[in-house]
DNA sequence: TCGCACCGATCGCGCAACACGATAGATCTA
DNA sequence: TAGATCTATCGTGTTGCGCGATCGGTGCGA
């Protein structure tokens, strides 16, 4: 019996992407019957059915979803080698996970993209938005290439390599008709009065201020919980909220006043990647970081 | 041009094994015309050289260094699939690294391996001596599927799954004409004024000492280092002089007096895998542990 | 209920690529 | 200089891969 090839292990994801050998056959740019017959060989070879077929729906047996988990680390550390062999001559190729939460301030992620890309026109990127805790785990489940973290200042990024890009208090957003809105300083005391918006419990962007009222043993009400800093800042505009909000986020959007917050928290913005073998294209796009 | 396949890269792996095209395709049951073509074909898609090769040497290019080094993770991860499907219906297969530390007292560890090879007939075992903390760190690297690893009661592994399997006081040895020989309990007060075999400075097993030692100001001199229990053994049987061991090593060896130590520092023996997707082989293996 | 659309398995055929043996060419050794 | 060693190359045979066509089974709609 001939052993296993690549080929087979390409056929086999195709299918348990689609769940259909003739989409697959498709996706592969093979005829229907050929993907059948390296199917079928594979699973003579292995002893074991890997795709349960009705003549109406193809579903992943449990040795398929076993199998096809090594078979996916498999086929991308056959592109990882071939973007190794491309790179150690100069050429930077691949695809690229990127992360980002909502708040990135220290780069402009648009420029940073668009320079990355004239620089290694062969790279694939992928964008992905997300909180800091679950695109650290991403990255260093090898899901995510590099991500760009924002974190209290008391904390630091967690099995993961990461770089500080910026490290900056927050200030306080707040609608002109607030009573506030003449300010120029507030305390975390005065602004405690008014309802929040902020992101959801359990994301960093939250500990962050929510660690520095408890310091500062006050409490607060979040009306309005969002992952997404622009909705925030129209909540804020409208009166219905206060927030507090990374400065070049806040000074970014007109119809609010930014107030500085005397005993305001302080956040430490990341970009992390992988403890394990950085790809190509990933140094590269650490490296083109300002 | 033609996608890369595994049998390319098992090629390449052979020959960057053994430097020798001649003897990799002899390893790869092939003729060495056919791996010389394959390699050929293979450097032609990837545009790259991976082998410097003069008629009489073979050498590793910079791109050949990197390349492989993900091929290998490759087909690593597609010996792991063909594992994993016939794990699904109960056989296991494949190969087992196993770290151990030359102080193993919780088990025995030719029973475990007898066993497991009875239950388990085809999966090949390798056996690896060394410290702890290197083999954790081969563990999470991933180059030992398990580790048993002795800490100071102090610690716990790092960057590793681990499951406590004892816990114990270290035992001071000395040979029978030591002046303390006859004493059934000692402090480390008094063990002090001899000189010491133990494990080397920044092992694992040398901090269990250290760190009592430092807890009760005391200084004593380390005239012997190694990392061979039986040796210490020995070494304290001749008179040259005493150490700490765990009880079970201690008592099985023959010449030498076992004391209790009062003030003597605890051990804690763990069975150390990997984070991320164990193998078959290893699920298997710590299933079986008692 | 019948026909039709859909889907995977199978068969026969043509071709590409893989492996083999032999040999050429290069390099180091005695 | 002869020989040993090692890789590249060439010509040849075979294998297995892909293709198109077709079959058989299933669910849906008229």
């Amino acid at each position: 019996m001939e052993p296993m090839e690549l080929r087979q292990l390409r056929y086999a994801l195709a299918v348990a992407e689609t769940r259909n050998f003739t989409r697959a056959a498709r996706q592969c740019f093979v005829a229907q019957s050929a993907l059948s017959h390296q199917i079928g060989s594979l699973e003579k070879e292995l002893g074991v059915q890997l795709f349960a077929r009705t003549s109406r729906r193809v579903e992943l047996t449990p040795a398929g979803e076993a199998f096809l988990v090594r078979a996916r680390q498999c086929v991308e550390a056959a592109e990882l080698a071939v973007a190794e062999a491309a790179a150690a001559v100069g050429e930077v190729r691949g695809r690229l996970k990127v992360g980002i939460i909502p708040t990135v301030t220290a780069v402009d992620i648009p420029t940073v993209l668009q320079h990355y890309r004239e620089q290694h026109p062969q790279v694939g990127v992928s964008l992905h938005m997300g909180a800091s805790d679950a695109m650290s785990a991403q990255v260093a489940a090898g899901e995510l290439d590099v991500a760009f973290l924002g974190l209290p200042d008391s904390r630091e990024p967690q099995g993961v390599e990461a770089r500080e890009l910026t490290r900056e208090k927050l200030v306080a957003v707040v609608s002109p008709d607030h009573p506030l809105a003449d300010q120029k300083k507030v305390t975390l005391r005065r602004l405690a009065d008014s309802p929040f918006a902020d992101f959801p419990v359990g994301s960093q962007g939250r500990a962050q201020s929510d660690l520095a009222f408890e310091a500062a043993e006050l409490e607060r009400e979040v009306a309005y919980e969002l992952m997404s800093a622009e909705l925030m800042l129209r909540i804020v505009s409208r009166g219905l909220a206060v927030a507090l909000l990374p400065a070049p986020l806040a000074r970014a959007h007109p119809g609010v006043r930014v107030l500085s917050v005397i005993d305001g928290p302080r956040r430490v913005e990341y970009v992390a990647w992988s403890r394990f073998n950085p790809s190509p294209a990933t140094r590269a796009f650490l490296a083109a970081l300002p």
